[in-house]
DNA sequence: CTCCCTTCTTGACACCGTGTAAAGTTGACA
DNA sequence: TGTCAACTTTACACGGTGTCAAGAAGGGAG
Protein backbone atom coordinates (compact mmCIF):
# COMPACT_ATOMS: atom_id res chain seq x y z
CA UNK A 1 0.00 0.00 0.00
CA UNK A 2 1.93 3.00 -0.76
CA UNK A 3 0.97 6.07 -0.76
CA UNK A 4 0.76 9.16 -3.76
CA UNK A 5 -0.37 6.49 -6.07
CA UNK A 6 -4.03 6.30 -6.63
CA UNK A 7 -4.21 5.39 -10.63
CA UNK A 8 -3.10 2.64 -9.69
CA UNK A 9 -6.16 2.02 -7.12
CA UNK A 10 -8.40 3.44 -9.59
CA UNK A 11 -7.40 0.71 -11.96
CA UNK A 12 -7.46 -1.74 -9.26
CA UNK A 13 -11.56 -0.55 -8.55
CA UNK A 14 -12.11 -0.47 -12.66
CA UNK A 15 -11.03 -4.05 -13.55
CA UNK A 16 -13.19 -5.34 -10.02
CA UNK A 17 -16.26 -3.55 -11.46
CA UNK A 18 -15.51 -5.07 -14.80
CA UNK A 19 -15.24 -8.48 -13.16
CA UNK A 20 -18.31 -8.25 -11.21
CA UNK A 21 -20.71 -6.73 -13.29
CA UNK A 22 -19.29 -9.47 -16.45
CA UNK A 23 -19.52 -11.96 -13.58
CA UNK A 24 -21.84 -14.83 -12.59
CA UNK A 25 -24.26 -12.34 -10.53
CA UNK A 26 -24.26 -9.04 -11.73
CA UNK A 27 -26.35 -8.20 -8.65
CA UNK A 28 -23.55 -8.73 -6.75
CA UNK A 29 -21.64 -5.59 -8.02
CA UNK A 30 -22.73 -3.21 -5.37
CA UNK A 31 -20.12 -0.45 -3.78
CA UNK A 32 -19.31 -2.81 -1.15
CA UNK A 33 -18.64 -5.69 -3.39
CA UNK A 34 -16.45 -3.52 -5.79
CA UNK A 35 -14.37 -2.43 -2.99
CA UNK A 36 -14.06 -5.43 -1.59
CA UNK A 37 -12.90 -7.13 -5.06
CA UNK A 38 -10.10 -4.52 -5.24
CA UNK A 39 -9.52 -4.95 -1.59
CA UNK A 40 -9.98 -1.68 -0.64
CA UNK A 41 -12.36 -0.49 1.80
CA UNK A 42 -16.02 0.65 0.76
CA UNK A 43 -15.13 4.40 1.74
CA UNK A 44 -12.13 4.48 0.25
CA UNK A 45 -13.79 3.54 -3.20
CA UNK A 46 -15.84 6.70 -2.68
CA UNK A 47 -12.81 8.82 -2.28
CA UNK A 48 -12.08 7.36 -6.42
CA UNK A 49 -16.01 7.43 -7.42
CA UNK A 50 -18.20 9.67 -5.24
CA UNK A 51 -21.02 8.05 -7.21
CA UNK A 52 -22.11 4.81 -8.79
CA UNK A 53 -22.98 6.45 -11.58
CA UNK A 54 -19.38 7.72 -12.36
CA UNK A 55 -17.58 4.91 -11.43
CA UNK A 56 -20.21 3.09 -14.30
CA UNK A 57 -19.03 5.66 -16.61
CA UNK A 58 -15.18 5.04 -15.65
CA UNK A 59 -15.54 1.22 -16.65
CA UNK A 60 -17.39 1.45 -19.51
CA UNK A 61 -14.11 3.56 -20.47
CA UNK A 62 -11.69 1.59 -19.35
CA UNK A 63 -13.92 -1.67 -20.72
CA UNK A 64 -13.68 0.45 -24.54
CA UNK A 65 -9.77 1.22 -23.86
CA UNK A 66 -8.60 -2.42 -23.12
CA UNK A 67 -10.99 -3.58 -26.66
CA UNK A 68 -9.12 -0.92 -28.24
CA UNK A 69 -13.11 -0.31 -29.88
CA UNK A 70 -11.79 2.97 -31.95
CA UNK A 71 -9.44 0.88 -34.01
CA UNK A 72 -12.08 -2.05 -34.43
CA UNK A 73 -14.83 1.01 -35.68
CA UNK A 74 -12.18 1.32 -38.23
CA UNK A 75 -13.70 -1.41 -41.03
CA UNK A 76 -16.81 0.07 -40.61
CA UNK A 77 -15.38 4.04 -40.88
CA UNK A 78 -13.22 3.10 -44.00
CA UNK A 79 -15.96 1.27 -46.15
CA UNK A 80 -16.57 2.65 -49.85
CA UNK A 81 -20.16 2.06 -50.34
CA UNK A 82 -22.98 2.45 -47.76
CA UNK A 83 -23.65 -1.56 -47.74
CA UNK A 84 -20.06 -2.57 -46.75
CA UNK A 85 -20.59 0.35 -44.22
CA UNK A 86 -23.59 -0.89 -42.74
CA UNK A 87 -22.26 -4.53 -42.61
CA UNK A 88 -19.05 -3.88 -41.33
CA UNK A 89 -21.13 -1.78 -38.23
CA UNK A 90 -23.50 -4.56 -37.40
CA UNK A 91 -20.72 -6.88 -37.05
CA UNK A 92 -18.77 -4.39 -34.93
CA UNK A 93 -21.71 -3.61 -32.76
CA UNK A 94 -22.63 -7.57 -32.68
CA UNK A 95 -18.90 -7.92 -31.36
CA UNK A 96 -19.36 -5.23 -28.88
CA UNK A 97 -22.30 -5.73 -27.41
CA UNK A 98 -21.52 -9.09 -25.12
CA UNK A 99 -18.39 -7.47 -24.18
CA UNK A 100 -19.99 -4.78 -22.73
CA UNK A 101 -22.97 -6.09 -21.65
CA UNK A 102 -22.50 -6.34 -18.02
CA UNK A 103 -22.13 -2.64 -17.80
CA UNK A 104 -25.12 -1.97 -20.41
CA UNK A 105 -27.65 -4.10 -17.82
CA UNK A 106 -25.90 -1.74 -14.99
CA UNK A 107 -26.69 1.53 -16.46
CA UNK A 108 -30.15 0.57 -17.46
CA UNK A 109 -31.08 -0.56 -13.92
CA UNK A 110 -30.04 2.61 -12.73
CA UNK A 111 -31.52 4.99 -15.35
CA UNK A 112 -34.72 4.30 -13.69
CA UNK A 113 -33.58 5.72 -10.26
CA UNK A 114 -30.84 7.86 -10.90
CA UNK A 115 -30.69 10.95 -13.84
CA UNK A 116 -27.07 10.72 -13.76
CA UNK A 117 -27.11 7.38 -15.17
CA UNK A 118 -29.22 8.00 -17.59
CA UNK A 119 -27.69 11.14 -19.10
CA UNK A 120 -24.40 9.38 -19.16
CA UNK A 121 -26.10 6.18 -20.76
CA UNK A 122 -27.95 7.93 -23.02
CA UNK A 123 -24.45 9.52 -24.48
CA UNK A 124 -23.20 6.85 -24.61
CA UNK A 125 -25.92 5.41 -27.27
CA UNK A 126 -25.48 8.71 -28.98
CA UNK A 127 -22.33 6.85 -30.41
CA UNK A 128 -24.32 3.94 -31.48
CA UNK A 129 -27.29 5.87 -33.22
CA UNK A 130 -24.05 8.51 -34.85
CA UNK A 131 -22.85 5.33 -36.05
CA UNK A 132 -25.98 4.16 -37.66
CA UNK A 133 -26.42 7.18 -39.13
CA UNK A 134 -23.41 7.38 -40.76
CA UNK A 135 -23.68 4.20 -42.47
CA UNK A 136 -27.22 4.98 -43.15
CA UNK A 137 -26.48 8.63 -44.97
CA UNK A 138 -24.09 6.82 -47.34
CA UNK A 139 -26.44 4.14 -48.40
CA UNK A 140 -28.90 6.92 -49.55
CA UNK A 141 -25.78 8.79 -51.18
CA UNK A 142 -25.32 5.75 -53.41
CA UNK A 143 -28.81 5.34 -54.18
CA UNK A 144 -29.07 2.19 -52.10
CA UNK A 145 -31.54 3.38 -49.45
CA UNK A 146 -35.23 1.76 -50.06
CA UNK A 147 -37.75 4.45 -50.80
CA UNK A 148 -39.36 4.03 -47.92
CA UNK A 149 -36.97 5.18 -45.40
CA UNK A 150 -35.82 8.69 -44.49
CA UNK A 151 -32.01 8.76 -43.56
CA UNK A 152 -33.56 9.79 -40.02
CA UNK A 153 -36.31 6.74 -39.71
CA UNK A 154 -33.48 4.29 -41.33
CA UNK A 155 -30.63 5.31 -38.65
CA UNK A 156 -33.46 4.98 -35.51
CA UNK A 157 -34.87 1.68 -36.79
CA UNK A 158 -30.87 0.22 -37.32
CA UNK A 159 -30.43 1.59 -33.38
CA UNK A 160 -33.28 -0.04 -32.14
CA UNK A 161 -32.30 -3.37 -34.22
CA UNK A 162 -28.50 -2.97 -32.13
CA UNK A 163 -30.04 -1.87 -29.04
CA UNK A 164 -28.66 -4.19 -26.15
CA UNK A 165 -32.04 -5.18 -25.29
CA UNK A 166 -32.75 -6.75 -28.93
CA UNK A 167 -29.37 -8.64 -28.03
CA UNK A 168 -30.28 -9.53 -24.63
CA UNK A 169 -33.64 -10.95 -25.43
CA UNK A 170 -32.45 -12.73 -28.38
CA UNK A 171 -29.20 -14.48 -26.69
CA UNK A 172 -29.35 -14.17 -23.69
CA UNK A 173 -33.24 -15.03 -23.14
CA UNK A 174 -33.74 -16.83 -26.57
CA UNK A 175 -30.59 -19.01 -26.67
CA UNK A 176 -29.33 -17.93 -29.68
CA UNK A 177 -25.51 -18.12 -30.24
CA UNK A 178 -23.56 -15.08 -31.02
CA UNK A 179 -23.09 -16.36 -35.00
CA UNK A 180 -27.35 -16.81 -34.97
CA UNK A 181 -27.67 -13.14 -33.83
CA UNK A 182 -25.46 -12.22 -36.46
CA UNK A 183 -26.40 -13.28 -39.05
CA UNK A 184 -29.85 -12.28 -38.37
CA UNK A 185 -29.17 -9.10 -38.06
CA UNK A 186 -27.80 -8.88 -41.04
CA UNK A 187 -29.79 -10.49 -43.02
CA UNK A 188 -33.14 -8.42 -41.95
CA UNK A 189 -30.76 -5.50 -42.07
CA UNK A 190 -29.86 -5.37 -45.39
CA UNK A 191 -33.42 -6.65 -46.92
CA UNK A 192 -35.38 -3.41 -44.77
CA UNK A 193 -33.19 -1.07 -45.63
CA UNK A 194 -31.16 -1.98 -49.03
CA UNK A 195 -32.70 -1.71 -52.04
CA UNK A 196 -33.24 -4.67 -54.30
CA UNK A 197 -32.69 -7.39 -51.75
CA UNK A 198 -28.39 -7.49 -51.29
CA UNK B 1 -66.35 3.14 4.50
CA UNK B 2 -69.27 0.16 5.18
CA UNK B 3 -67.17 -2.77 6.31
CA UNK B 4 -67.38 -6.15 4.46
CA UNK B 5 -66.81 -4.83 0.67
CA UNK B 6 -63.33 -5.61 0.23
CA UNK B 7 -64.12 -5.78 -3.23
CA UNK B 8 -64.92 -2.52 -4.28
CA UNK B 9 -61.88 -1.24 -2.19
CA UNK B 10 -59.43 -3.47 -4.09
CA UNK B 11 -60.71 -1.68 -7.50
CA UNK B 12 -60.35 1.69 -6.19
CA UNK B 13 -56.82 0.61 -5.82
CA UNK B 14 -56.37 -0.70 -9.06
CA UNK B 15 -57.29 2.89 -10.84
CA UNK B 16 -55.02 4.21 -8.78
CA UNK B 17 -52.50 2.41 -9.99
CA UNK B 18 -53.44 2.31 -13.32
CA UNK B 19 -53.96 5.90 -13.73
CA UNK B 20 -50.69 6.77 -11.49
CA UNK B 21 -48.51 4.79 -14.01
CA UNK B 22 -49.71 6.15 -16.61
CA UNK B 23 -49.56 9.42 -15.26
CA UNK B 24 -47.22 11.96 -15.83
CA UNK B 25 -44.60 11.37 -13.58
CA UNK B 26 -44.61 7.63 -13.45
CA UNK B 27 -41.92 7.55 -10.42
CA UNK B 28 -44.62 8.84 -8.62
CA UNK B 29 -46.37 5.23 -8.13
CA UNK B 30 -44.66 3.96 -4.82
CA UNK B 31 -46.89 2.02 -2.98
CA UNK B 32 -47.53 5.43 -0.59
CA UNK B 33 -48.71 7.44 -3.84
CA UNK B 34 -51.06 4.26 -4.96
CA UNK B 35 -52.52 4.28 -1.28
CA UNK B 36 -53.31 8.27 -1.10
CA UNK B 37 -54.64 8.25 -4.86
CA UNK B 38 -57.55 5.09 -3.85
CA UNK B 39 -58.02 7.04 -0.90
CA UNK B 40 -56.56 4.45 1.88
CA UNK B 41 -53.81 4.08 4.34
CA UNK B 42 -50.12 2.43 3.06
CA UNK B 43 -50.85 -0.47 5.39
CA UNK B 44 -54.57 -1.23 4.02
CA UNK B 45 -53.06 -1.06 0.55
CA UNK B 46 -50.86 -3.87 1.73
CA UNK B 47 -53.27 -5.95 3.63
CA UNK B 48 -54.96 -6.25 -0.35
CA UNK B 49 -51.75 -6.53 -1.99
CA UNK B 50 -48.80 -7.81 0.23
CA UNK B 51 -46.08 -6.91 -2.94
CA UNK B 52 -45.96 -4.48 -5.31
CA UNK B 53 -45.61 -7.07 -7.68
CA UNK B 54 -48.67 -8.24 -6.58
CA UNK B 55 -50.11 -4.99 -7.59
CA UNK B 56 -48.74 -4.84 -10.74
CA UNK B 57 -49.93 -8.18 -11.93
CA UNK B 58 -53.51 -7.34 -10.77
CA UNK B 59 -53.27 -4.12 -12.01
CA UNK B 60 -52.04 -5.65 -15.59
CA UNK B 61 -54.99 -7.86 -15.40
CA UNK B 62 -57.40 -5.29 -14.40
CA UNK B 63 -56.66 -3.15 -17.35
CA UNK B 64 -56.48 -6.01 -20.07
CA UNK B 65 -60.00 -6.70 -18.80
CA UNK B 66 -61.05 -2.96 -18.85
CA UNK B 67 -59.81 -2.62 -22.32
CA UNK B 68 -61.20 -5.85 -23.52
CA UNK B 69 -57.84 -7.78 -24.35
CA UNK B 70 -59.62 -10.88 -25.23
CA UNK B 71 -61.95 -9.71 -27.45
CA UNK B 72 -59.41 -7.65 -29.45
CA UNK B 73 -56.86 -10.60 -30.06
CA UNK B 74 -59.98 -11.97 -32.34
CA UNK B 75 -59.00 -10.70 -35.81
CA UNK B 76 -55.66 -12.21 -35.71
CA UNK B 77 -57.24 -15.58 -34.18
CA UNK B 78 -59.71 -15.49 -36.98
CA UNK B 79 -57.45 -15.42 -40.11
CA UNK B 80 -57.02 -17.61 -42.87
CA UNK B 81 -53.96 -16.99 -44.14
CA UNK B 82 -50.66 -16.75 -41.99
CA UNK B 83 -50.20 -13.84 -43.43
CA UNK B 84 -53.31 -12.11 -42.59
CA UNK B 85 -52.74 -13.64 -39.04
CA UNK B 86 -49.24 -11.95 -38.79
CA UNK B 87 -50.76 -8.18 -39.65
CA UNK B 88 -53.78 -8.48 -37.65
CA UNK B 89 -51.12 -9.32 -34.82
CA UNK B 90 -49.06 -7.04 -35.30
CA UNK B 91 -51.60 -4.37 -35.56
CA UNK B 92 -53.08 -5.52 -32.26
CA UNK B 93 -49.41 -5.51 -30.57
CA UNK B 94 -49.43 -1.82 -31.36
CA UNK B 95 -51.98 -0.93 -29.98
CA UNK B 96 -52.35 -2.37 -27.05
CA UNK B 97 -48.35 -1.72 -26.02
CA UNK B 98 -48.96 2.14 -25.36
CA UNK B 99 -51.95 1.03 -23.29
CA UNK B 100 -49.83 -0.67 -20.62
CA UNK B 101 -46.69 0.92 -21.24
CA UNK B 102 -47.01 2.38 -17.60
CA UNK B 103 -47.35 -1.26 -16.33
CA UNK B 104 -44.83 -2.07 -18.55
CA UNK B 105 -42.31 0.18 -17.43
CA UNK B 106 -43.07 -0.35 -13.88
CA UNK B 107 -42.03 -4.40 -14.22
CA UNK B 108 -39.29 -3.68 -16.28
CA UNK B 109 -38.13 -1.49 -13.87
CA UNK B 110 -38.69 -4.12 -10.83
CA UNK B 111 -37.64 -6.88 -12.86
CA UNK B 112 -33.49 -6.82 -11.78
CA UNK B 113 -34.21 -6.51 -8.54
CA UNK B 114 -37.11 -8.77 -7.74
CA UNK B 115 -37.73 -12.18 -8.77
CA UNK B 116 -40.92 -12.60 -8.05
CA UNK B 117 -41.83 -9.25 -10.84
CA UNK B 118 -39.49 -11.10 -13.42
CA UNK B 119 -41.50 -13.84 -13.18
CA UNK B 120 -44.62 -12.33 -13.52
CA UNK B 121 -43.50 -10.11 -16.58
CA UNK B 122 -42.09 -13.06 -18.07
CA UNK B 123 -45.45 -15.03 -17.34
CA UNK B 124 -47.09 -11.91 -19.48
CA UNK B 125 -44.44 -12.00 -22.19
CA UNK B 126 -44.98 -15.31 -22.58
CA UNK B 127 -48.51 -14.77 -24.11
CA UNK B 128 -46.87 -12.51 -26.20
CA UNK B 129 -44.67 -15.04 -27.68
CA UNK B 130 -47.30 -17.62 -28.34
CA UNK B 131 -49.19 -15.44 -30.39
CA UNK B 132 -45.72 -14.91 -32.66
CA UNK B 133 -45.29 -18.85 -32.51
CA UNK B 134 -48.93 -18.72 -33.61
CA UNK B 135 -48.55 -16.41 -36.53
CA UNK B 136 -45.16 -17.43 -37.70
CA UNK B 137 -46.53 -21.27 -37.83
CA UNK B 138 -49.51 -20.37 -39.69
CA UNK B 139 -47.44 -18.88 -42.41
CA UNK B 140 -45.04 -21.57 -42.52
CA UNK B 141 -48.43 -23.94 -42.68
CA UNK B 142 -49.16 -21.51 -45.77
CA UNK B 143 -45.35 -22.06 -47.73
CA UNK B 144 -45.17 -18.20 -47.60
CA UNK B 145 -42.38 -18.41 -44.31
CA UNK B 146 -38.91 -17.34 -46.11
CA UNK B 147 -36.95 -19.87 -46.31
CA UNK B 148 -33.41 -18.75 -43.88
CA UNK B 149 -36.01 -18.89 -40.46
CA UNK B 150 -36.80 -21.58 -38.42
CA UNK B 151 -41.08 -21.50 -36.91
CA UNK B 152 -38.52 -20.81 -33.63
CA UNK B 153 -36.28 -18.27 -35.09
CA UNK B 154 -38.81 -15.96 -36.65
CA UNK B 155 -41.12 -16.10 -33.58
CA UNK B 156 -37.77 -15.17 -31.28
CA UNK B 157 -37.62 -12.56 -34.14
CA UNK B 158 -40.63 -11.43 -34.51
CA UNK B 159 -41.35 -10.98 -30.40
CA UNK B 160 -38.31 -8.85 -30.03
CA UNK B 161 -39.27 -6.70 -33.00
CA UNK B 162 -42.67 -6.16 -31.01
CA UNK B 163 -41.40 -5.66 -27.50
CA UNK B 164 -41.75 -3.23 -24.88
CA UNK B 165 -38.28 -1.53 -25.53
CA UNK B 166 -38.75 -1.64 -29.17
CA UNK B 167 -41.56 0.79 -28.93
CA UNK B 168 -40.07 2.95 -26.03
CA UNK B 169 -36.96 3.37 -27.99
CA UNK B 170 -38.69 4.51 -31.32
CA UNK B 171 -42.00 6.31 -30.34
CA UNK B 172 -41.10 7.70 -26.55
CA UNK B 173 -37.29 8.27 -27.34
CA UNK B 174 -37.06 9.24 -31.27
CA UNK B 175 -40.78 10.68 -31.10
CA UNK B 176 -42.27 8.39 -34.04
CA UNK B 177 -46.25 8.36 -34.29
CA UNK B 178 -48.22 5.50 -33.38
CA UNK B 179 -48.79 5.26 -37.12
CA UNK B 180 -45.54 5.36 -38.01
CA UNK B 181 -44.43 2.99 -35.70
CA UNK B 182 -47.12 0.25 -36.91
CA UNK B 183 -46.19 1.06 -40.79
CA UNK B 184 -42.64 0.70 -39.69
CA UNK B 185 -42.95 -3.05 -37.87
CA UNK B 186 -45.94 -4.30 -40.44
CA UNK B 187 -43.61 -3.62 -43.40
CA UNK B 188 -40.31 -4.77 -42.05
CA UNK B 189 -42.01 -7.51 -40.54
CA UNK B 190 -43.65 -8.59 -43.78
CA UNK B 191 -40.23 -8.17 -45.69
CA UNK B 192 -38.40 -10.28 -43.62
CA UNK B 193 -40.88 -13.03 -42.87
CA UNK B 194 -42.86 -13.21 -45.88
CA UNK B 195 -41.82 -14.88 -48.97
CA UNK B 196 -41.59 -12.78 -51.79
CA UNK B 197 -41.98 -9.42 -50.60
CA UNK B 198 -45.52 -9.41 -49.63
C1' DC C 1 -78.22 -4.54 22.68
C1' DT C 2 -74.03 -6.76 22.56
C1' DC C 3 -70.41 -9.22 20.66
C1' DC C 4 -67.73 -10.54 16.83
C1' DC C 5 -65.44 -9.93 12.73
C1' DT C 6 -63.84 -7.46 8.77
C1' DT C 7 -61.86 -3.35 7.27
C1' DC C 8 -59.10 0.16 7.99
C1' DT C 9 -56.04 3.56 10.84
C1' DT C 10 -51.87 5.26 13.20
C1' DG C 11 -47.30 4.78 14.44
C1' DA C 12 -43.13 2.38 14.92
C1' DC C 13 -39.56 -0.36 13.09
C1' DA C 14 -36.30 -3.65 10.32
C1' DC C 15 -33.79 -4.10 6.08
C1' DC C 16 -31.01 -2.71 2.12
C1' DG C 17 -28.15 0.06 -0.72
C1' DT C 18 -26.26 4.69 -1.59
C1' DG C 19 -23.97 8.37 -0.05
C1' DT C 20 -21.98 11.52 3.94
C1' DA C 21 -19.22 12.59 7.98
C1' DA C 22 -15.59 12.37 11.29
C1' DA C 23 -11.58 10.76 13.59
C1' DG C 24 -7.62 7.98 13.31
C1' DT C 25 -3.69 5.16 10.91
C1' DT C 26 0.11 4.40 7.62
C1' DG C 27 3.77 5.29 4.62
C1' DA C 28 6.32 8.31 1.30
C1' DC C 29 8.88 12.12 0.86
C1' DA C 30 11.16 16.74 1.90
C1' DT D 1 10.48 15.47 12.17
C1' DG D 2 6.60 16.90 10.20
C1' DT D 3 3.32 17.08 6.37
C1' DC D 4 0.25 15.19 3.18
C1' DA D 5 -2.18 11.81 0.36
C1' DA D 6 -4.30 7.45 0.71
C1' DC D 7 -6.74 4.64 3.34
C1' DT D 8 -9.37 2.58 7.55
C1' DT D 9 -13.18 2.06 10.89
C1' DT D 10 -17.37 3.41 12.69
C1' DA D 11 -21.59 5.75 12.55
C1' DC D 12 -25.43 7.77 10.46
C1' DA D 13 -29.12 9.99 7.13
C1' DC D 14 -32.27 8.92 3.52
C1' DG D 15 -35.80 6.63 0.70
C1' DG D 16 -38.62 2.75 -0.39
C1' DT D 17 -40.52 -1.86 0.77
C1' DG D 18 -42.46 -4.68 3.84
C1' DT D 19 -43.73 -6.13 8.96
C1' DC D 20 -45.86 -5.68 13.42
C1' DA D 21 -49.02 -4.32 17.00
C1' DA D 22 -52.77 -1.91 19.07
C1' DG D 23 -56.92 0.18 18.33
C1' DA D 24 -61.18 2.36 15.99
C1' DA D 25 -65.53 1.96 13.20
C1' DG D 26 -69.29 -0.24 11.40
C1' DG D 27 -72.28 -4.28 9.80
C1' DG D 28 -74.41 -8.74 10.94
C1' DA D 29 -75.97 -12.33 13.99
C1' DG D 30 -77.21 -13.98 18.35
Amino acid sequence: MSSRNSEATKTRILQAAWALLEGDDPAKSRMGDIARQAGISRQALYLHYPTRAELLVATARHIDAAKDVEARLAPSRAAETGVTRLSEYIRFWCDYLPEIAGVARAFITMMDADDAARAAWQDRMQALYEGCHAAIADLQRDGALQGQWTITSGADWLAAQLSYHNWDFLVRGKGWSQAEYLECLMRTAQQALVRQAG
